[in-house]
DNA sequence: TTGCTCCTCACGTCACGTGAGGTGGC
DNA sequence: TTGCTCCTCACGTCACGTGAGGTGGC
């Protein structure tokens, strides 16, 4: 693929670069459709985020321009929201980073998370083991 | 406690003694903040599932008051949000029921709720894996 | 001219949460 | 009179989904 740093990977160092825009230059830009399919995220879902101020896209003609930073901020978005975090939290966790991969997470906070998730996965077991018994029952 | 099924167990038979407003008499009644303490649901959630018709209790002056009819029907519902269903598809699973414990779950939407739940389970175990990896690392 | 991708409103969804302001019986 | 439980609006929450109606470049 391009030269952009998967989710997770380290971000390349490149602190002399960035334009007034805190875009860096010479770098991949996408549209918003390229930067949906990416990520695999709707138009509507980058729209959103733009909305509460998560991303903050250029604009070329009317049209939304990614760059670099944004797909970074996105891959942590993305990420957060895949440990169960919201958005609110996502947005703390990710806030004034020079390296958005480096996530902003208590160990108090992980904690709680992990003991949120286990309580849901026993949730869920409960409903797999009453569905499974349902469904051999008839 | 009172004579009144548990959830997932029988419904007494009991065709004999309906009223006119669909309640057996001589049965427990409710109000709604006994209700609530029952099922471990909260005033809004009655009054919210009642707004949608999916209970219909009695008045008394201007208090709701519920009877076994309302506990059975709540019952199921509480049963089916349990296994991840949505109010509306417990709305189908226990319409037009005689017994409220025998819910209309297709053999085929019982299996795609299965494979739902596992991949949401699926979800979870990644994120906690994530999660202690995060934990222990720092 | 036709397609494709993009744009901006703006209401809808799901299942309640959360006050505000008031009533009625012990 | 004080508490307690109940009542009815009605807006808020969360994270977008879903049209409607329109623009711009190949």
């Amino acid at each position: 693929m391009e030269n952009w740093n998967a989710p997770g990977l380290l971000l390349a160092a490149d602190d002399s670069a960035d334009s007034a825009f805190g875009q860096r230059k010479n770098e991949p830009v996408y549209t918003i459709g390229e930067l949906a399919k990416k990520f695999k995220v709707t138009h509507r879902t980058l729209r959103f985020y733009e909305s509460v101020g998560l991303l903050t896209p250029l604009r070329h003609g009317g049209r939304r321009l990614y760059g670099p930073n944004d797909a970074d901020r996105l891959a942590a978005i993305v990420k957060v929201k895949k440990l169960g975090f919201t958005l609110s939290e996502a947005r703390q966790m990710i806030a004034n980073e020079a390296s958005q991969q480096t996530l902003k997470l208590s160990h108090e906070r992980c904690r709680e998370q992990i003991a949120f998730l286990e309580r849901k996965r026993a949730e869920i077991e409960a409903a797999l083991a009453e569905l499974r018994s349902i469904y051999t029952l008839r």
